[in-house]
RNA sequence: GCCGAUUUAGCUUAGCUGGUGGAGCGUGGGACUGUUAAUCCCAAGGUCGUGGGUUCGAGCCCCACAAUCGGCGCCA
């Protein structure tokens, strides 16, 4: 049973002249009385088949005919190279087994008619039409589909790799959560035996408590928030990567944002090439991000800079995407702003001892609109301010009493970050909507299939 | 929470000033010896999102509701 030939290697030239079996889907099939083409797909790439009526005989023939597309079949013949066949290579078929047959009755339901989405400006919205999130299960196994998930798949262990690599420990939070990290209104509650839990929207407050146990720490893992936003960035449920490390400052702790984002985007020039020239992405452009320091900006500079673009925005505001958006537009790279006004940022965001007005923060915003990508900084890490912090914001110090004895005992300077998983590979990939690169995306509208 | 749009066959859609809803893909049947999302011929497949209203007559006009999509706020 085990499949030992993959069709990816055999456009590859590993198999010319060897007689194979090939195990896989039909993705397109045409052809003649005498003869059959058969389009096999695997995980790995297509191959045209070939099928001669004289070769494997009525019997056979008729069953290709009759192969349906998404039927599943083991082919076996001979690897030629051949130009007519896209990718250089073809199966002359000896033998013809059908595994898992398509009932004509009810054909596969995505064609190629369902995959030209476009949104109201004409744009390709690739996956975004009722009918394809609804088949999204179906969907998957679509190129498309299929190269997201692989650079997903890559992007995930870069983070790994990074995070190792700089000897970091892998470390788990809970997702039952009493309390909250961000604002209280986007929190998911869920039943708990009577009482009421949230999903959690970050593992930082738990991975503060076992940073004077490993020093430095990572995790990926989902974070859940409620917000109702209908944007191509936003889900319900994300996979955030996050980092806690001891004794860093804003400046250490931005230099590892960077390096983990340059090592994805150095991994996946690396480990999918191909795949990204598939959909058609600029290589030089990701190169260019993975070997370019990125910029540095005070919230102070970005504001000037938006006001002399004629922008309102006054100091003090948080800036909003539409505002990231005028302030990107002229990036090539991806920039940290740092700094930001203490009024616009949570309790547990450290007051810069040089400026009280400030806390010692970053963003890292994405390039080609994109957005923000990573938000962190300096940690509240004195007992005494970090109650003074949380009482002058008016949030409750009983939830956070495990977070308040993480200071009590022993507090150090300490900082971390999210990265946003799904918004770095939706940008790097060029994806034009962030459900683009997860199997099945949540967002507020949508919890099926 | 706010703003905008869409809903016609399994899918993608056309449908003019209100007068018996067309097509392509897919499926079924047929033709074809090298096709490239093959081509050619034929067939089946529609209570036009739901409910109400106007009208002699509604896919089209009006109202309500629903579902979905896009954008904003918030954020990763």
């Amino acid at each position: 049973m085990t499949k030992t030939v993959w069709i990816g290697d055999v456009q590859d030239g590993l198999h010319d002249g060897q007689t194979v079996e090939l195990k896989g889907w039909i993705k397109r099939t045409r052809g003649s009385n005498k003869m059959r083409f058969v389009v096999l797909r695997d995980s790995t790439g297509d191959i045209q088949c070939v099928g001669k009526k004289d070769v494997i005989g009525e019997e056979s023939f008729e069953a290709l005919k009759e192969a349906l597309i998404e039927s599943s079949v083991i082919l076996t013949g001979t690897v030629n190279v051949d130009e007519r066949s896209e990718g250089g290579h073809e199966l002359v078929v000896h033998a013809v087994e059908i595994v898992g047959a398509v009932d004509p009755e009810r054909p596969f339901p995505i064609n190629k008619e369902a995959l030209n989405v476009v949104d109201e400006d004409g744009n390709p919205m690739p996956g975004g039409s009722e009918f394809l999130l609804e088949h999204r299960h179906l969907y998957l196994r679509t190129s498309r589909m299929t190269t997201m998930l692989k650079l997903r798949s890559s992007a995930f262990g870069a983070i790994h790799n990074y995070f190792r690599n700089e000897d970091f420990i892998e470390y788990q939070a809970p997702n039952f959560v009493a309390g909250a990290v961000e604002g209280g209104s986007t929190l998911f509650e869920v039943p708990y035996f009577g009482r009421t839990a949230y999903l959690t929207q970050s593992w930082q407050l738990y991975a503060e408590a076992a940073m004077p146990a490993l020093e430095r720490l990572y995790t990926i893992a989902p974070s859940f928030r409620a917000e109702k936003s209908r944007t191509r960035r936003h889900l319900t449920e994300f996979w955030h990567a996050e980092m806690e490390m001891a004794w860093a400052s804003n400046d250490e702790i931005m230099s590892h944002g960077e390096g983990v984002v340059r090592h994805i985007a150095r991994t996946l020039l690396e480990e999918r090439e191909t795949e990204l020239s598939s959909i058609n992405r600029d290589l030089d452009l990701i190169a260019r991000y993975a070997d370019n320091p990125y910029p540095h900006m005070r919230y102070d500079e970005a504001v000037e800079i938006l006001q002399g673009k004629g922008v309102e925005v006054e100091w003090g505001d948080d800036l909003d995407y539409s505002k990231e958006k005028i302030l990107t537009q002229d990036f090539d790279l991806p920039h940290f702003l740092t700094h930001y006004p203490k009024i616009a940022k949570p309790f547990y965001h450290r007051v810069d001892t040089e400026d009280e007005k400030y806390v010692l923060c970053h963003d890292l915003l994405a390039p080609e609109g994109y957005g923000e990508i990573i938000g962190g900084g300096e940690r509240t890490w004195s007992e005494e301010e970090i109650l003074r912090r949380l009482d002058e914001e008016g949030t409750p110090r009983e939830p956070y009493q495990f977070y308040i004895d993480t200071r009590a005992y022993g507090g150090v300077p300490h900082g971390g970050f999210g990265l946003g998983v799904d918004r770095v590979v939706s940008w790097l990939s060029g994806a034009s909507h962030i459900r683009e690169v997860i199997p099945f995306p949540r967002t507020s509208n949508r919890v099926t299939p």
